[in-house]
Formats: C-alpha cells, sequence, structure tokens
RNA sequence: GGUCCGUUCGUCUAGGGGUUAGGACGCCAGGUUUUCAUCCUGGUAACAGGGGUUCGAUUCCCCUACGGACUACCA
C-alpha cells in the first residue's frame, strides 16, 4: 500500500499529536490527521525517502496510515439503511499498522475478511463511522468489498444510551448468554442459560427486537426464523430492551414444551431437594410421618410428568415449579397463617372430619369422582362450598393457592390426603 | 465541538399521500375459578415540533428539537 501511494511512514510521537489536539481545542478547532495537515506531519509524505529509510533503519518508532484520498463523495450502500454518501475530505488517516508491528482492527478485519471471502459484514451500527474507511481499504488492496448490514443497538430499558453488562446487574435482568466472570472482582453476572431461559426463546426475543416479517406473528421457531428473516426488513433505530417481553417469550416457549421435556428438566432439580428431605429425615420424620410415602415422587417420572401438567401453565421457567409443586412431594408441616385466620373456622375442623368420613368410603379416588362426590356431599349437607373447600386445600397445600383441589388429592392419593386432612386438624388451631 | 445515523402508544413495532393509525408486552377493568396463578374478553395509550409540496401529509422535502453512534497506536 505504501508503494502504491496508499499509505504512508508517520513518525508523530503520541506526544506531539497531543499538543496539536490539545491546540486545536483551545482555538475551538478539531485536529484531523488527514489532507488538512498530513504535509506540515512528521511522516513520508513530507521526509525524503534518504530521511525515511534513515528514520526506519535507526530503530524510530513509527505507524502507517492511510493516505484517505480527497474530494470525493463515496457513496455507500447498507442493506439495513440504504444509500448515504460520506465527503471523504472529513475522514483521517486512520492508522492500519501500530508502531508495536501489528496491524489495527480495520487491516485486519478488511485482510481477514476478505481471505475468508466473507459475503456479508453484519455488525453493530456503531460501526458505521467507519464502514467508509472499510469500504476505501478494500479499494486499495483491488479487491471486492463486501456488503454490508448495520444493526441498530440495543438500549437500556431505561435511561440513555446502549445496553450494559452494568445495567442487567442492576436491574436484575442478564444480559449475555451465558454467566460471565469479572476476572478482577471475581463478580458473576448471571446469564441468560443460567437464568433459565430456554435458548431458543431468548433467540426469538431477540430476532424481534428490530425486526418483523410484517405480519403479527411473533413466535417464529428457529426455522422459521431463517425462512424469514430478512436484513432489509430490520429497522433503523435503536431498540430499548424490555426484560418483561423477554420473560413472556420464555413463557410462551414453555408452554410449548411437552410434560415429559419439562418433567426431565425438573428431575434434575428434584433430585437436589430429595437429598435435603433425606438429610433431614429424622427431624422430619418426627413432624409428619406421611412424608416418608412421598419421597418415592422426587425420582417418579410418571408423578413428575403429571405434576407438570397441572402445573405448567403457570411457570415461566423450570425453576419455577418446586415453588409450584413442592406439596406434591412434601406435605405441608406449616400453614399459611393469613389464610387460616380467614378460612378456618370454628367448624373447619369438625368439616375435616366428615370429610375424612367421606373420603375413606371411596374406593374411586379419581378427581371426577371425589369431585362429583364431594359436591353431592356439600349440596345435601346444604354447607357453602367455600367453607369446606379453603380448609380442604388448606390441609393439603399448607396455603391457598395451587391447582384444582380435586386433581392435587387424586394424585397424591388417598392415604395421603387423609393423613394431611387428620394433620390440618390436629395442628391447625384458631 | 465535529461527522454520521435515527424519531409511530410507557416499551417492541405494523402501516404508509385519503386508515375508526393495526398487533404484542405492560398497565387497568370484567369474566372463568374453591384459592393463587394461568386463561378469555374489553379498555388505556402514539405519528416530536415548525415550515413547505399537495385537493389532502402521520406518510414526500427542508429546518429545529430530541435520541443514538463514532470521534484511540480498542475493537
Amino acid at each position: 500500500m505504501i508503494d502504491a501511494n496508499w499509505a504512508y511512514y508517520a513518525f508523530d510521537s503520541a506526544e506531539s499529536l497531543d499538543s496539536y489536539r490539545v491546540d486545536h481545542e483551545a482555538n475551538g478547532k478539531t485536529f484531523i490527521y488527514n489532507h488538512h495537515n498530513r504535509l506540515k506531519l512528521d511522516n513520508s509524505l513530507t521526509l525524503n525517502a534518504d530521511e525515511v529509510s534513515a528514520k526506519l533503519k535507526s530503530g524510530t518508532p513509527y505507524v502507517i496510515r492511510f493516505k484517505t484520498p480527497t474530494n470525493e463523495q463515496l457513496d455507500l450502500n447498507d442493506i439495513i439503511r440504504g444509500n448515504m454518501t460520506i465527503d471523504t475530505n472529513v475522514l483521517d488517516d486512520k492508522i492500519l499498522f501500530k508502531s508495536d508491528g501489528m496491524p489495527t482492527y480495520h487491516l485486519a478485519n478488511i485482510v481477514d475478511d476478505h481471505l475468508m471471502e466473507i459475503t456479508h459484514v453484519i455488525r453493530g451500527e456503531e460501526w458505521l463511522p467507519s464502514m467508509a474507511l472499510h469500504i476505501l481499504l478494500y479499494r486499495a488492496f483491488g479487491w471486492q468489498a463486501p456488503e454490508f448490514a448495520h444493526l441498530p443497538l440495543i438500549l437500556k430499558p431505561i435511561g440513555k444510551g446502549k445496553l450494559s453488562k452494568r445495567d442487567g446487574d442492576k436491574m436484575g435482568f442478564p444480559v449475555f448468554p451465558l454467566n460471565w466472570i469479572d476476572s478482577e472482582t471475581n463478580e458473576v453476572s448471571l446469564g441468560y442459560k443460567e437464568t433459565g431461559y430456554f435458548s431458543d426463546a431468548l433467540v426469538n426475543m431477540l430476532a424481534l427486537l428490530g425486526w418483523n416479517d410484517g405480519t403479527e406473528q411473533e413466535i417464529f421457531s428457529l426455522t422459521e426464523l431463517i425462512e424469514s428473516f430478512d436484513l432489509s426488513r430490520v429497522s433503523k433505530s435503536g431498540a430499548k430492551f424490555d426484560p418483561e417481553k423477554t420473560k413472556w417469550f420464555q413463557h410462551q416457549y414453555m408452554q410449548q414444551k411437552t410434560d415429559g421435556e419439562l418433567a426431565e428438566l425438573f428431575l434434575t432439580i428434584l433430585k437436589g431437594k430429595q437429598a435435603v428431605f433425606l438429610n433431614e429425615r429424622e427431624k422430619f420424620q418426627n413432624i409428619k410421618p406421611s412424608n416418608i410415602a412421598l419421597f418415592d415422587n422426587f425420582t417418579d417420572k410418571k408423578f413428575v410428568t403429571k405434576v407438570i401438567s397441572l402445573t405448567k401453565e403457570r411457570a415461566t421457567f423450570v425453576s419455577d415449579f418446586w415453588e409450584l409443586t413442592s406439596f406434591f412431594f412434601v406435605a405441608p408441616t406449616t400453614f399459611d397463617e393469613k389464610a387460616v385466620k380467614k378460612q378456618w373456622k370454628e367448624s373447619s375442623s369438625d368439616l375435616m372430619n366428615d370429610l375424612i368420613g367421606i373420603l375413606n368410603n371411596l374406593d374411586d379416588f379419581s378427581s371426577e369422582n371425589l369431585e362429583n362426590q364431594i359436591k353431592i356431599w356439600i349440596t345435601a349437607s346444604e354447607l357453602n362450598f367455600g367453607s369446606v373447600m379453603q380448609p380442604f386445600r388448606l390441609s393439603l397445600v399448607g396455603a391457598l393457592k395451587g391447582p384444582h383441589l380435586f386433581d392435587i388429592a387424586a394424585l397424591i392419593g388417598k392415604p395421603e390426603t387423609i393423613n394431611r386432612l387428620k394433620f390440618a386438624i390436629e395442628t391447625v388451631k384458631n
């Protein structure tokens, strides 16, 4: 490039350039190393050949700068932004080769991409100002330039500027795909994977951030994305990142997974939970003998799959399942105080005793039959539905939450259901 | 400061010379439900401002404002 007059040696020291910058600034001007002043500076354009080779021989530090052409309106085409024109006179003579013998990004990038036969350069908008230089570099080498697409930036959810790792740490959402550990502070920034996001949900969210296919479809499988994604439909402006919408995507993908797939994932969490309870087995045994029988459920894929089917729709992450389903595996040992106060009336113990009587006589403990029989009893006894169901739920779950109560009873089975009712009658005092 | 890019509900966006300016997230209300959720239905809410061009502008052009990027011997 030097031989072809596309570049030149520059011997200016960092200090001298700095002082030029300071000088210019003091006069309200901006110092740019380009055609404006390259002929007044210390380089191979101003020095004669002998002086240059003397400097080089003596080991004087040098860089190699690009000799930006002058007085040209450069037509640039970006797949996303369309046509732009840049006046080459405003460009500076970028350093191509550093004094440490290493190329700068600009040189390395062009050479590397050319050698790798890159056809499309797709990168962040922060590179847009460098595009003119890169096009010029391709021209200088006599290489055909690839196509360019400058993607809009992802911005902070609140406040100004582009999204940074720090924002995620502050506001409690991941920024990186995987955990990232700061090598200096050892601080860990949680990644999407570790937080529990499915990769296809994350990809879908990212794809829709600044792009859509023109229809109202928002959920795209990877295959659909490959089919319909089109750079020319990417929007030009930056997009504020929305953690809530990201969660919504994750929830959608959660619902698409089969109960079996989710059970498989939950099973690994359950293994750890089971270990905890096994460690406390003795203490636990004193409180609730009935729990021992349930330990098998921790590893029973069929059982876990059913549990998932009852609770999937309310889960966003696999890690939500324990909170949602722990009562399927461990009987409640305590009862939500507020709920007890509100729903466990004076008559509740007697009602639950009566309920035990009804349940004892049931051979068919399916959810449907339970529901039918209990409703018949409630109607016949002229009871209030809630006055039975609320203490019943409290007994089985320990709180006023969870899926259809008869499904819960059917799944944990008759002996366990009755055990829990008995325990509640003994324990809950109002 | 300079150069470049951008600007439709709070957010992500569709649209594009004549539209009731559409969808999604969020929020609010109602419904479903024995509970908490989920879910369903409905509602809220936008063309940055000013000039042109035009019969007509949110859409095209210009200016301003605002936002963003870059402005290193980092990438």
